[in-house]
DNA sequence: GTCTATATTGTGATAGAC
DNA sequence: GTCTATCACAATATAGAC
């Protein structure tokens, strides 16, 4: 059951350096020293491990989101979002590639730990309220950070283009 | 010279039907009927085909964004900035696949025709301000409408979530 | 848990004949 | 403009021995 975890580490870290694109079942089976046929015995395939990937990032976002300092009443609020900006921002950009398999193509919802993504997104829904209109309003701010780090991601930026006037733009706009 | 016009139309569709991923030079040959070699009288190879679609991609946003009806002063402002959201919207999901072309990596620049990229830019700078700051707010509103946009095309809003609504969140707090 | 052997399928690209 | 022949490499996955 550790070989499958420590598995999951190797491929982790190689994700990052290989890219989403060329991670994949012979990558892992060269740098864990085995051949790749080995690698069936711990994962049903390329997918169950992508998926385990993104089942770890999940959490790993919502702790980071969830440990945030959460500022007092009022003007508060405005210090929260700015905080949850940051946290989301750095959790992306440490593990870029992870990010990409996250948010590129559908959640196989189903092959994922139950709550996975809803614990990620429980603290911006606090921030904003629960009910239906707040929730419209959430999406739509993680939909803006998510636009923001995700060209920052693909390199899409024009070349000189202040990305963190950006991201404080969007801090203010919603907090407006 | 037109044959390359021809092959390009039909590799626009392909790219649509097949996807980002499945796209190259083995499925263009196949559907234009010809032997993959025969392709490299017409291009200089994948990387080529897909720069010559992510120019026309630039020309047809701009064409799309600088011939949205323009309202009058005042909020009127705000008019104009729902009908760029909608063509913004209308333009990505006509080409989902031509969009994660022209945003999801590190654009070529050199290989575009000059002036393109700014082309597509220029309807929404001339909408929020071209000195720095605004170009700053500009920068900050194309990253909401490409995360909604983006979102929307990888299926990774939840199931039930109300994208219109989101959209209009964006109009709305862009204008407040 | 790992191996060999194998199946299947695929990719972008070049040389040189017609 | 198109072809054949070929290169060089890669991918995911299964069967069955050890």
């Amino acid at each position: 059951m550790s070989r499958r975890e420590d598995l999951l580490d190797l491929a982790a870290d190689l994700l990052e350096t290989e890219g989403v694109e060329a991670f994949g079942i012979g990558v892992l089976a060269r740098a864990a020293g085995v051949r790749p046929p080995s690698l069936y015995k711990h994962f049903s395939g390329r997918e169950d491990i992508e998926n385990a990937l993104i089942a770890r990032g999940f959490a790993t976002f919502a702790t980071a989101l969830s440990t945030v300092p959460q500022s007092g009443e009022g003007d508060g609020r405005s210090a929260t979002l700015a905080a949850y900006a940051r946290a989301y921002r750095e959790q992306a950009l440490a593990r870029p590639q992870l990010y990409r398999l996250m948010t590129g193509r559908p959640l196989d919802r189903a092959a994922l730990p139950p709550g996975a993504e809803d614990a990620a997104m429980a603290p911006l829904l606090r921030l904003f309220g629960e009910d239906l209109e707040h929730r419209d309003r959430a999406r739509a701010a993680w939909a803006w950070a998510h636009g923001l780090v995700s060209l920052e991601i693909a390199g899409r930026f024009p070349p000189g283009a202040d990305i963190e006037a950006a991201w404080q733009v969007m801090v203010e706009t919603l907090m407006r």
